[in-house]
DNA sequence: GCGTTGTTACCTACTAGTTGGTAACATAGA
DNA sequence: TCTATGTTACCAACTAGTAGGTAACAACGC
C-alpha cells in the first residue's frame, strides 16, 4: 500500500458509497468512511470538499455506471426491465442511493445532465419503436419509461430482505417482473401470451 | 392551550409525523418536535420514551389509519389503486414514512401484525376473485397485490415534487396508473379495452 | 529541496437524553 | 368555604457524548 493518491481516491469512494447506501447521507459518519477506506478524515476533506460533495461524487459515479451498463432495447422491453432488476439485485447500492436522493435531497441527483440526457435518448428510443408498430403505442413513451423504470426498482427493492435476498424468490420476482412489463407493452390483441425474445 | 394531556400528546405525535416524514429517523431533531407542538423535551420523553419508540408510534398511528381508509374491492382493482393513489398524494407522509422505514430500519414497521393481517386478508379476497373468474389469474394473488400497492405507492411518490405536486400532471398519472392495473388484471382475449368499473 | 500525500490533535456546534424543579389542578378535612 | 396535601402536567437548564470540519505537523519520492 504505497503512496497513490489516485487509489486512496478509490478506497475512499468505495467506502462512502457503502456508507451512504447503507445509512443515508443524515446517518453516514465522516469517520467511518475515513476509517474504512484505512484513511484520515482530513484527506477525505482534500478530496471531496465536504460530506454533501462526497455524496454526489458517490451517486454520480454510481448512476452514470448504471446508465452506461443498461442500454435500452425498445424491441425488448422486458429483457431491459429484466437487466434493470438484475443490476439492481447485484448492486443494491444503486436503488437505495435513488431513494435516499430521493427521500434527503429531494431527488437533486436525478436531475443531473447525464441522467436526464440518457432519459431523453430512451424515451425516443421508445417513441421510435411504438411507432414502427412493435410496441404497444397506448402509453406515451415517457410514461411506458418511467412505469418500466419504477417496476424494476422498487420491485427489487421490495424484494431486497435486510441480509440478501433469499435465492428461490428473486427468480420468481423476476419472473414476475417481465411477465407485467409484457402485459404492459404488447399489442392490442396480439396473440402473443407470455412468450417473447426476452425468454430464453 | 390548557394544560390537556391528551391534547398535548396528539400535538407532540402531529409534529414528529412532519418532522420524521420530511427528514426521517436520522435527520429528524427532537428538539425540533418538541418545539413544533409547543411542549417540552422532557414531556416528549415522557411520553413516548426516546426518539426511535417515537418514530415506532409516529409509523404505527399512520399505517394503520391508512389500512383502515383503504379497503380493497377485489372485483375493481383498478379502483384500488386509484384509492391508493389518491391516498398518497393526499397524505404523502404515508409514502415517506414507509420508505424511511424500509431504507432506516430493514422494514420492521412494515412487518407489523397490523399489516400483515391486512395483507392476508387482502390477498385471499384476491385469491377469490380469481377463483370466481372475475379476473386473471395469471399472477399469484400475493405478488399481484405486491405489484398494485407497489406501482401506487412509488407512481405516486415519484410525481410528487419537492414543493407537492403540479395539478395537471397528477390527474395524467393517476389515469396511467388505472390503466397499467387495468391490464395486469383483465382477462385474457376480454374485449374490454380499458373502460372499467373504476372509470367515470 | 520541494511539492505531493498523508496524519495527529484539536475545536466548535450540536444532539439525545436527564435533572431538579415549578405551576396548575384535584380532593379531603376543618 | 377555605386551606392543607397530594398529583398531574409541564419546563429551563444541564450533561455526556458525538458530529463535521480544520490547523499544524510529518514523511515520502522525484
Amino acid at each position: 500500500m504505497g503512496r497513490d493518491a489516485e487509489e486512496t481516491r478509490r478506497r475512499l469512494l468505495r467506502a462512502a458509497t457503502e456508507e451512504f447506501a447503507e445509512r443515508g447521507l443524515a446517518g453516514a459518519r465522516v469517520d467511518r468512511i475515513a476509517a474504512a477506506a484505512g484513511a484520515s478524515k482530513p484527506l477525505l476533506y482534500a478530496y471531496f470538499g465536504n460530506k454533501d460533495d462526497l455524496f454526489d461524487a458517490v451517486y454520480n459515479r454510481v448512476i452514470a455506471e448504471f446508465v452506461r451498463q443498461t442500454p435500452i432495447d425498445p424491441q425488448d422491453l422486458p429483457g431491459y426491465a429484466g437487466r434493470l432488476f438484475d443490476w439492481s439485485v447485484a448492486y443494491p447500492e444503486l436503488v437505495r442511493l435513488t431513494f435516499w436522493d430521493r427521500l434527503e435531497r429531494s431527488g437533486q441527483g436525478a436531475r443531473q445532465p447525464v441522467v436526464l440526457e440518457a432519459n431523453r435518448s430512451k424515451v425516443a428510443a421508445i417513441q421510435r419503436a411504438q411507432d414502427d408498430g412493435g410496441i404497444s403505442g397506448r402509453f406515451p413513451a415517457a410514461e411506458l419509461l418511467l412505469l418500466i423504470t419504477t417496476l424494476a426498482g422498487t420491485w427489487a427493492f421490495a424484494q431486497l430482505g435486510p441480509d440478501g435476498p433469499e435465492d428461490g424468490d428473486v427468480a420468481a420476482a423476476r419472473a414476475t417482473l417481465l411477465r407485467a412489463v409484457r402485459l404492459l407493452v404488447e399489442q392490442d390483441g396480439s396473440g402473443d401470451l407470455g412468450r417473447g425474445a426476452s425468454d430464453h
